[in-house]
Order: structure tokens, then sequence, then C-alpha cells
RNA sequence: UGCCCGAUGGUGUAAUGGUAGCACGAACGACUCUGACUCGUUCUGUCUAGGUUCAAAUCCUAGUCGGGCAGCCA
């Protein structure tokens, strides 16, 4: 199954990124449009990344335009291959078949025109316009890119900013460099070393990558204003000495840029056009512009805009708390199906259109706010609805016996694959004298309205007939163990009697044809709208958020592949575990149930 | 009592000086061989106070409230 189409899609979304790109593109201060989306490979991707990604790859593929994968690796300490691995395979996954023709990939080479800083050969050029994609199936095997790539080219940029005047090696220890700073209402004080000359600086700083001098040692930083009242401005760290070595760029290195000088440029070398990132970085915007217009760059400059992040209710996105939760066993990993993780929700059985209408609907501002986690269950409901086929399943089993079935005898049904679909199709079914149907399908003392089977009614069997309760059995205990029925095989599809109505129509399952499986029903993880909010969310987790059954299903649910999703007609949308799931042991995840206006 | 950003129904958003609209949600009803889907009806809003204007959610001023910023993290 693939995702389907959205039929339900904003036609186009609009917002005030989209309005700027707009505006960029009519004024001509801009013909292709490129954004990147730039995560640091330290953790999985969640829910919440998913915002930026389809704001990133939505304006590259509404323009025309692309949109790089890239990573911003530049604190080896905390990044790993693994990571870097499973975001690609994400953001792969969450854009195939959608904008993956946005992808960009990396090509060598210098740009027409471009002037090579400091002789350097290495340029990393723009990739290669849109244009030149041969065909959007194989664009999406483009490589991610690496902000590690550009190290070399980031560090001819550092000599050119000291040989502006503009960038000096500092010798303060960290904890001088804090005090130096000063505080947000209280001005810094400038660095002793704040004055040495442009050969001495030169010649320091060459040293510090020839690994002269030992971690923390000394920096190099921008020469701004100590006294400004934004902080990011008095004098901000550029490189700092770490002697480890680096998961892409290898052990040539032991100075790292930090975030603010490795963006910006970053963005420039690949030629992006719009830098979108989250509200934190606003007060870094005169940063990221500063180092850009004091390098007398060639090209035209990237810009800076900020938007809100995605903030869904129910629900915990922080990688350290995730990774809490992983670690104290709360969850079996990080991939487990009741994490907003990208493979935790794919698991699950969430379609990535699903997750992408989420974030398309859900709008882009510059102001934090907290998303109902019902408008993504509702766009999730609605995907599932149109792709996926029915079946019948029974959670928790009770037997039930249609007594004027003789044993062994079939009464063939035909069942609707999706009722959604314009030609529905029809697969058999066949009804025995010993069914399984819902525990909760039945109550011998019956609350009001209780369309369901109860002592001398009537309810459907779904795609078979009309059946009466003639008796209950128990046991010595006085639990049910048996129902015993009449079926009234008239009410048939194609039968005199078809079109009788009853109120209430029932699931069901034979009892000597159905195959078995576990079935694992999540529900959401905390009990509280804003678990980050409280003091300690492991007091507000849901007890019951996984609740395994051994469950009874149709049989044309054998042979199936993982990745497949169903809907267990009148109990949910379920789809094969990708791990756990063997031919000989099934294993089902809920993705969701249906909407229950029914339930009391 | 430093700087920056923001404020539209319960929630998410639109309206770019000219009819406050959409979605989610909730309630009720219709339909139904899924108490689903679909359809119909209803519900609730421009933070406050001034000002500019024929006209303000929108522009200005002040206030209130909320968020962000002082990593050699990103």
């Amino acid at each position: 199954m693939t995702d389907s189409e959205n039929k339900a899609a904003p036609s186009t979304p609009s917002d005030f990124i989209r309005d700027i790109v707009a505006a960029d593109l009519a004024s001509g201060r801009h013909t292709e449009i490129v954004t990147r989306f730039p995560p640091e490979p330290n953790g999985y991707l969640h829910l919440g990344h998913v915002r930026s990604i389809c704001l990133n790859f939505g304006i590259a593929r509404e323009n025309n335009g692309r949109c790089n994968l890239r990573f911003d690796d530049t604190n080896p300490a905390k990044e790993e291959v693994e990571y870097v691995e499973a975001i690609v395979t994400d953001v792969k996954w969450l854009i195939a078949g959608w904008a993956d023709h946005c992808l960009g990939f990396k090509a060598k080479g210098a740009l027409p025109n471009e002037q090579l800083v400091d002789g350097n050969p290495d340029f990393f050029a723009a990739p290669v316009p849109n244009s030149a994609i041969p065909n959007p199936q194989s664009a999406i095997k483009a490589e991610p890119f690496f902000a590690s790539d550009y190290f070399e080219t980031l560090y001819a940029y550092a000599l050119d900013l000291i040989r502006r005047g503009k960038a000096y090696v500092c010798d303060l220890s960290p904890e001088d460099t804090e005090k130096y700073r000063g505080a947000p209402d209280q001005p810094g004080t400038d660095s002793p070393w704040r004055n040495r000359s442009v050969d001495e600086n030169l010649d320091l700083f060459a040293r510090m990558r020839a690994g002269e001098y030992p971690d923390a040692a000394r920096t190099l930083r921008a020469k701004i204003d100590m006294a400004s009242p934004n902080v990011w401005l008095r004098d901000p760290l550029l490189y700092r000495i770490r002697h480890v070595g680096h998961h892409h760029a290898g052990d040539g290195w032991c100075i790292y840029p930090l975030y603010d000088y490795a963006h910006c440029l970053s963005d420039y070398v690949e030629g992006v056009t719009h830098s979108l990132c989250s509200l934190e970085f606003v007060p870094h915007r005169p940063l990221y512009d500063w180092i850009l217009e004091n390098l007398s760059l060639p090209r035209a400059l990237p810009r800076q805009y900020e938007f809100a992040k995605l903030l869904p209710t129910y629900t915990l996105l922080s990688k350290r708390n995730i990774l809490r939760l992983v670690k104290e066993n709360i969850v079996s990993g990080w991939d487990d199906p009741r994490l907003p993780t990208i493979v935790g929700l794919r698991r699950r059985g969430v379609p990535a259109a699903a997750l992408r209408r989420f974030a398309i609907e859900t709008g882009i501002t510059t102001y934090n706010g907290i998303t109902d986690i019902a408008v993504f269950e509702h766009a999730l409901r609605d995907e599932l609805n149109n792709a996926a086929e029915r079946r019948l399943a029974v959670l928790r089993p009770i037997k039930l016996v249609l007594t004027n079935i003789a044993p062994g005898e079939t009464v063939e049904c035909e069942a609707v694959n999706n009722p959604q679909s314009e030609s529905p199709t029809k697969r058999p079914l066949a009804l025995t004298r010993e069914v399984f149907i819902e525990f909760d399908d039945f109550a011998e003392v019956p609350p009001p309205k209780f369309f369901r089977l109860k002592p001398g009614g009537e309810v459907r069997l779904k795609y078979a007939c009309i059946i009466k309760l003639d008796e209950i059995v128990k046991d010595d205990s006085g639990a049910v163990t048996e129902l015993r029925c009449t079926a009234d095989l008239s009410t048939r599809s194609g039968h005199p009697n078809a079109d009788k109505k009853v109120k209430g129509t029932i699931h069901w399952v034979s009892a000597s044809e159905c195959i078995d499986a576990e079935v694992r029903l999540y529900d959401r993880l905390f009990t509280v709208p804003e678990p980050a909010g409280e003091e300690d969310f492991m007091k507000v987790l849901n007890p019951k958020s996984l609740e395994t059954v051994n469950a009874k299903l149709e049989p044309s649910l054998a042979g199936r592949c993982a990745g497949e999703r169903f809907q267990f007609e009148r109990l949910g949308y379920f789809t094969l575990d990708s791990r756990d799931s063997k031919p000989d042991r099934l294993v089902f995840n809920r993705t969701i149930t249906l909407r229950d206006t029914w339930a009391k």
C-alpha cells in the first residue's frame, strides 16, 4: 500500500515565510529558491521536526526549487553515524512521493564567477540546479550534505576574517570567557587578547589547527561589541579546540567551528536563499548577518527567518526526555510505537502523508502555541480511512454457536474491501457454526441504547446475516462461556430478507477458520496534555499505554507484509509490526482507534 | 528593575486599513450491514486603555500577560 494522494489537502499553504519567498521571487532578488533542513545527528527525528521538514521541502516543492538535507555536525562529541543514517531514512520516508525531487544533492566544483577563498581548491559549490535532475525517482537517492565537508572552506573564511581584523585568538579560560561576557543587563568587558595583531592571530590560529594547544586553551572569536545589549554579539566564539575525531570528517581536525559561524556560511556555500529555523534563534540573527556581511562575499547572501516549533498535546518531544524513557525502559527503544519519533510513528503504522498533513494544516507562525493532538489524529484517521482495506478481527473473543448451522457446514459470504474506493472489490468470507464475537458486543444486562447483542435480541453479523440470541451458557463461577443463537440465513446479502433492518451490526470471525495473532493496543503515553510542564513527567505516565491481547483474525490476514495497513472494522487501524511479526506468529500494532461517539 | 519576540473562539490558524473566515473539537440531528465515514444545525474569538482614520484584528502610544536570550551545545 502506498500513501494515498492527499485529497483534503489545502491547495497551497500560505504563511508569512511563503509570502517572503514569493516577494523575493517577484522582485528578482532570487530566481531559484533553495532551502535546507539542518539536523544535528545527535538523536532521532521526531514529530516536532516534521514541521521544519515540511516547511523547507514544501517551499522548495512549491517553487520548483531545492532543499538540502544537511547535517549540522560541528560538535563531534555529541554525534554518531547511527543517527546520521536514521535521519536520512526518516527524511526520505517522510518526503517520498511528495517532495523527493526537491532533495538537493552534492556536486563539487567551483561556481561560475566564484572567487575562491584564500586559494582554497576544495570549495564546495552549490548543488546542481533542479532542472539537471533526470527524474524524480532517482533524485531521492541523493546524498545528504554535511557541514563538516566545509571545514576547509570554513577555515579559509576564518583566515579571511582575521585578516580583515574581524576575528582574534583569545586565551581566556572558559570560566573567564563567561565572566567577561557580563550579563544580559550588564555590559561585558573586552578580552585582554582582543587587540592582537593580524599576524599574531594568523600564527596562533594556524597553530591551534596544528594541534599545539590542549582543549579549551584558546578560541577564535569574532571582534564585535562586548557592550552589545544582545549577548550573542559580545565577541562570540567561532572556533574551539577539541582533540577528538569526527564521525564524518575523520581525524584531521582538532579545532571545530561553532554553530553560529558554521551555519550561515554553510547556507551560503550551498546557495541557500532562505534559512528557516525556530524562534530561539531570533537573537542569533544579527550574528548570522554580521559574519556573512563582514566577509565581502560575492554572491547573494542567505537570510534567516524564524518560526514557532510544533508542540502537540500529550506528547514529549525533547531528545533528552525521550532518551530518558528509552534508558529507563519505559518504552522498548527509539522505535517504540508509543514514541513520537519518526521511526516509532512509522512502526506504529502512521502514513507519511498523515504526518505531512498535520504539519501543513497547523500552519506557521511566530508565536508558540500548543497544538491539540486531535488535529493529528483526525489527519491520521482520514488518510487511513481512504487507504486501508477493511478486515474482521476479534480482539477479546467470546464463542457464539449458531445452532441451526450444522458442524462442518460453511455459508459463503462476501465482504467489501474498502467502501471508500470508487469501485470497491470484495473477498469471500465463510460463516460457520461456531464464531467468535467481541466480548464487549454482548451484554446480559444492557445499558440504555445498547444496540448490540442482548438476551432475546437481534443483531447483524457484518457481511453475513441477522442472528437472535437464544441462550447464555455459563460455567460454575457464573462467567459466560458461550452464546447460542439462531441465524436467519434469509437476511444474507442477495437473499429475500437482505434489507431487514436491525439496530446493531457486529463483527465476527469463524472459529474454525480464523488465525491467531498478538495485537498490541497502544494508547497515549501520558495522562496529561502537557507532560513537559509537569515537575516530573514520569509521574503522569499512562499505565495503560500498551495492552497486549491474543486476537482472532479472519484468514485473509495471513501472509501479509510488514507495513501493510488495515482497518479492523469497528475497532481501528492496524499494521503488522515491522520488528516482531513473523509469518507463524503475527503481531499487529494498533495505529489508532476509530472515532467513538458511543463511548460512555 | 537589559535586549529581542509575540498576543484572534476550548485548540491551531486566516483576514496585509473595508462583511472576523477555515480546520480541529464539542453538542444535537439525518444516514448507515462499521455507534466509523458522510451530511445538516448549533457553540465560543480580535489582551487592556487611549489615539490616528469615514473605517482598526491590522497603524501609533502606554500598560498587561506570555515566550526567548548570559554553552568552548545546536
